[in-house]
DNA sequence: ATGAAACATGAACCTATATTCATATATTTA
DNA sequence: TAAATATATGAATATAGGTTCATGTTTCAT
């Protein structure tokens, strides 16, 4: 039980900071929930901003958090770390918060 | 299996944001595997400068993560929510990251 | 070939976060 | 009560992150 070394007290943080905004949970946990989307549902899903959130998805997407593929006009977008979710349901239902 | 609402989105980018930083990350691993430590025994586990250290332990206690209490002239920290543990080694393990 | 739909991108701006340094406060000990 | 130890704090700076807006690219339908 020794204390975690610095390369993954980096790989924790990184992957943290990659999710860790209201709108990327979003679609963190809309991708869990429905494996594969285009931007356009993401947006209605989310009511999120085009622009706003296909710079998010690139963003984790360049993390590697997320992966896409183009079908015809539509790039649809999915998790490639699944681990991810877990993160989310540990936290979801935590009661004992300040917030 | 509804899509989370925006009220949990931004508990969940709170709390998250709170511990993504490898320093923190440290913290919260360090504090869970040993229930109390002072700001000394911190800093030389993680070897870390007093001053930051300070910071990020004020920081996390100010966004209800921590609690601390004083013994003479040290002051011994603690987790308060212990979930935020349970997200670091959801991640630890995983390996399909790009890092 | 043209226009529209779907998405990406880059620059500009604004705000937040991290780090350092110098100093302050609290407690104990001499 | 003065010095030493342990920790906190505030200001200054540096850097990163989020948002918007305007425009670019790709694909499809006509």
């Amino acid at each position: 039980m020794n204390v975690l070394d610095q390369e993954t007290l980096e790989k924790v943080a990184f992957v943290l900071k990659t999710i860790a905004h209201p709108l990327r949970i979003g679609i963190v946990d809309l991708l869990n929930k429905h494996e594969e989307q285009n931007v356009n549902q993401i947006c209605s899903a989310l009511d999120s901003e085009q622009s706003l959130t296909s710079h998010h998805l690139q963003n984790m997407k360049l993390k590697g958090i997320l992966g896409s593929r183009r079908d015809g006009k539509h790039i649809y977008y999915h998790l490639k770390v699944k681990e991810v979710t877990s993160v989310i349901s540990c936290i979801e239902k935590c009661e004992k918060l300040p917030i």
